[in-house]
RNA sequence: GUGCCUGUAGCUCAGCAGGAUAGAGCAACGGCCUUCUAAGCCGUGGGUCAGGGGUUCGAAUCCCUUCAGGCACGCCA
């Protein structure tokens, strides 16, 4: 058992389900389908600990008034050997179930018993998963956009190992094609202004027009001097994309592990050119009957792949497009490695990809929705109220390492995974670094620090919390108490909701309730100096809530500071 | 023009496989430290869920439409 919660619904269900039937038997009802039985968690406490609206859902087949009904099954409900001491019909026809508070401490036995694995479900079975995420051109520095994509990408792969899958992170190096070339032809355009001057050489309109392109013509001269001058142009190009390229690739990794981020492969585009694994795909397509030849160009026909127009493949020109080497990349993923699931990681100004990426993993044979594509909308930064668009320091856009340096990791991760995907973000750099209450990453890394701060004081005093078959629980009973530890139940749930919507900010949101329900516990409750029965019970919360708090911190990739 | 995302309290955002009186944090105001970290807690006020129609016993949530903001519509990636 993962969850505590598993019990009861199935608790629930049970007694729900024999007492329907037993109301059939004694004709009370006429003879209902059950539709499945919905469980959740009222907001008002008045409304008990769980319903369900089953009543409301039989209203139509039963053909009587929702209320009737609720009271029918009432009538006929055995909560023997159950957690639920009392159920009530209330407002249209919910049934409400008030527990007893035994499920909070069996739940606290298995805080204890998991550790470091509370949380953690089983719901994806060891099934294999990719994420992918940032794979940034390697033409330049990180962005405030892979900022955000990389904290999301890992953290959903973070929530996705917790839930049982086997996860591989992944980062696609774009090292060849167009974009390559480019980045050859703005190196040469810099190095040559370099040394004839800024206005004797014309740099390209489509070229990268960051001042990192000018910085390492600069090193390069500096190094090997101005020899490049006397060859032919390719062999120029080549010189300067092999000298800067893997400088830029260096620094994304150094950038992106300083961040917390370690992938498990680093897959390169030109390997797919090199394992002519793009014909491959062009070949297959063609024998699907997926490929028209016109203007000189080859051409996915948008007509047989359900697009709205042609897209192409193979330029006049013999060169790949950007889409060719990507299908031919994701049928690598599927088909050559395996994955029965691939999760992109895009920014939004490459929505309008995602249609046609699906639409081409049908046209290879794989079924659309093994490829999901989680869209991220992007980012704003704010100083001062104001829209901070360049960086005060170097005077161009500010890249992750800016934010590192001003924030830290842990605050740019957490702000990160507050909010969900689809929302724009914000971010606010004052806020990020406030140490207040303002600030929702030290206030929970400061609940996490108030409790060590607890267990050390007591351990100074000789005090060691006792097994937990010697411990009372049952005299947690302050509501401060009982909220704190309905909180920590949910931890199990939470992991496998994040899981399922792709959606680690509820984590984030999460951990910021459990920090909440401690400080009032916390204020509300002494562990050091009450009675021996008491002060057992209350150390075994307080740990359990240090032990929730660590394994959510560790998922979103945060420290959890033991003294602040 | 077409498609996608967004619009909820002064601000930043949850809620959106339809459910009970729409929530949280911040900001504002008023309280709480001789006791385990006040980077904390408690309380108060604050809403035409962008507007309008429809479906339903019931809509912030689903459908249609209008408006506003963002993004995308390339032999770029």
């Amino acid at each position: 058992m993962y969850s505590i919660f598993e019990k009861i619904r199935n608790q629930i269900e049970t007694v729900v389900k024999n007492a329907v039937s037993a109301a059939v038997a004694k004709g009370k009802l006429p003879n209902v389908e059950l539709p499945p039985i919905m469980i959740e968690k009222p907001r008002e406490e008045a409304h008990g600990d769980f319903s369900t609206n089953i009543a409301m859902q039989l209203a139509k087949q039963a053909k009587k008034a929702p209320n009737q009904i609720a009271h029918v099954i009432l009538e006929e409900i055995d909560c023997r050997d159950t957690y639920i001491v009392r159920a009530e019909s209330a407002g249209p026809g919910f049934i409400n179930f008030f527990l007893n508070s035994d499920w909070l401490y069996e739940n606290l036995a298995l805080i204890d018993q998991r550790k470091e694995h509370y949380g953690e479900v089983d719901i994806g079975r060891g099934e294999k998963v990719m994420v992918e995420f940032v794979s940034a051109n390697p033409t330049g520095p990180l962005h405030m956009g892979n900022a955000r994509g990389g904290a999301l990408g890992d953290c959903i792969a973070g929530v996705l190992e917790k839930s049982g899958y086997d996860v591989t992170r992944e980062f696609y190096i774009n090292d060849a094609g167009n974009q390559i070339e480019k980045f050859g032809i703005s190196l040469e355009a810099r190095y040559l202004q370099q040394i004839y001057g800024e206005d004797k050489v014309p740099f390209p309109e489509d070229g990268y027009h960051g001042e990192d392109i000018i910085d390492h013509v600069k090193e390069y001269i500096t190094q090997y001097g101005d020899k490049l001058v006397s060859v032919p142009s390719d062999e120029r190009k080549k010189a300067l994309i092999d000298y800067a390229l893997p400088k830029n690739l260096k620094r994304i990794k150094d950038s992106l592990s300083r961040y917390g981020i370690e992938y498990d492969v680093w897959f390169s585009e030109s390997s797919l050119y090199e394992n002519r694994e793009i014909e491959e795909t062009i070949d297959i397509l063609k024998q699907r009957g997926y490929i028209i030849e016109k203007d000189g160009a080859v051409w996915l026909s948008g007509e047989k792949a359900g697009l709205e127009k042609d897209e192409v493949l193979i330029r006049q020109n013999g060169y790949p497009t950007y889409m060719a080497a990507d299908i031919a990349y994701h049928r690598n993923k599927f088909l050559k490695r395996g994955f029965s699931r691939v999760i992109n990681l895009w920014g939004a100004d490459h929505h309008g990809h995602v249609k046609r990426m699906k639409a081409a993993m049908e046209a290879i044979g794989v079924p659309s929705e093994k490829l999901q594509i989680v869209i991220f909308q992007l980012v704003r930064l704010y100083r001062g109220g104001e829209i901070e668009r360049m960086s005060k320091r170097t005077g161009r856009a500010v890249s992750l390492d800016d934010l590192l340096d001003e924030v830290g990791v842990d605050a740019a991760r957490f702000f990160f995974n507050m909010k969900t995907a689809g929302s724009h973000l914000d971010f606010d750099l004052d806020l990020a670094v406030e140490q207040s209450n303002n600030n929702p990453v030290f206030y929970v890394q400061y609940a996490h620090a108030r409790i060590c701060s607890i267990l050390r004081k007591l351990e100074e005093e000789g005090i060691k919390r006792k097994a937990i078959e010697d411990i009372k629980i049952n005299l947690l009973t302050q509501p401060e108490e009982l909220a704190l530890m309905k909180r920590l139940a949910a931890l199990p749930e939470e992991v496998a909701a994040a899981a399922e919507t792709l959606e680690p900010s509820r984590l984030t949101r999460y951990v910021i309730d459990v920090a909440s329900d401690f400080h009032s516990f916390y204020n509300a409750c002494r562990v050091k100096g009450e009675d021996d029965d008491l002060l057992q019970a209350r150390l075994l919360l307080v740990d359990s809530t240090r032990v929730v708090i660590k394994n959510v911190l560790s998922i979103i990739g945060i420290n959890a500071p033991e003294k602040m």
